[in-house]
DNA sequence: GCAAATTAATGATTTATTCAAG
DNA sequence: CTTGAATAAATCATTAATTTGC
């Protein structure tokens, strides 16, 4: 027998095309539930654990996201080198989500992922508008109070200003403009959003 | 058409490697007038509000003790497991799975589900549903055996029955190996005899 | 034709973000 | 401010495609 049996998870055309259709269908993000039921269905077709549909759908995810972000980039950079905005607004990547598919698991009506980290870039800079409700001090409101808060209470007075750079500080650090991986300048930053 | 701006700050690289470099050069958590500063000097290379240089400086801040924390207690672990087993590593939560954790038991409450993720994947690992046990060791987290199967069982849904593959949400999922549809989009389909 | 060498895909891990609760 | 939870992003690592010299 093969002293290295088969260190990870090949899967067989069958489990493929399942798990693809299922893709296709929307299923993005299965629970601990729907990978259980996945994986005993593809066990039928050969060997297979539920860590595998878990990595799978995990990474055909992000590498979708991934594809549809660069080619995106590229339209961006495109753009960008048109008209060189004096800041590049970030490029958000309306894609993908399931369309609730009430094809699979009926669960909690059709919702997967009723609260994925998409909409998370929305809370933060959103604070002011949304201050009313904050129950203590969890909400940024409360920070409000703090010293800087007075300053970001005039957008104005910054924001006019906002064209000097020239301060002893930040003298020191040279803007060097690093070489950034790929997907231009959303490489690191990140700004990862989804649609729900 | 910029599609729904996005309500919050996204660094540009350029901002973020500035932010970085200052973390770097020692500052942590700059006063108002500091954070002015710092935000009119990166409002050159883009949107951003003395919020969202206050909020990097104090999330970059936790996180970086976060890190360090991780890696000391990483390395008290090793050296632990090497000398004495007083008592479980702090990374582990015996009690992860236990059945009135309450997040799996959303689905069938019309509750939001909320996030999944590594308890899931823990829970996944090392959980063969074919007969071949997982070499022993391939995983860090062969510790967990296959308590996730366990902890996923839903108490009232009816459908805990992962032994048959035949379910009926899966059935959709026509398994008609009519030996085709290997087009463009299983070009990946990698493994296995029969692809393409 | 064939294998060693190289490259492309992709499974599996690790790390970083984010939100919410404490 | 801290910590837990759940990803998503980044990365590592291995397998399959393919290229290449013979």
């Amino acid at each position: 027998m093969p002293q290295v049996p088969s260190t990870r998870w090949c899967p067989t055309p069958e489990q493929l095309m399942i798990l693809e259709e299922m893709y296709r269908s929307g299923v993005r993000t299965p629970n601990a539930s729907q990978i259980q039921q996945i994986t005993s269905h593809l066990s039928f077709y050969g060997k297979i654990e539920g860590k595998n549909v878990f990595y799978w759908f995990q990474n055909h995810k992000a590498r979708d996201r991934q594809k549809l972000r660069r080619r995106l980039s590229r339209q961006q950079v495109q753009v960008a080198s048109a008209s060189l905005p004096p800041h590049p607004p970030p490029q958000f990547f309306p894609h993908l989500y399931q369309p609730h598919n009430p094809q699979f698991f009926h669960q909690g009506g059709g919702f997967q992922e009723p609260r994925q980290g998409l909409d998370l870039l929305r809370k933060l800079e959103t604070c002011s508008s949304r201050d009313e409700a904050s129950p203590s001090g969890t909400s940024p409101a409360s920070i409000y109070g703090c010293e800087w808060a007075a300053m970001i209470r005039e957008p104005n007075s910054g924001e006019s200003s906002m064209c000097c750079h020239s301060l002893k500080t930040l003298e020191l650090f040279p803007t060097k403009s690093t070489g950034l991986k790929e997907e231009s300048s959303t490489s690191k930053s990140s700004c990862s959003a989804s649609t729900n």
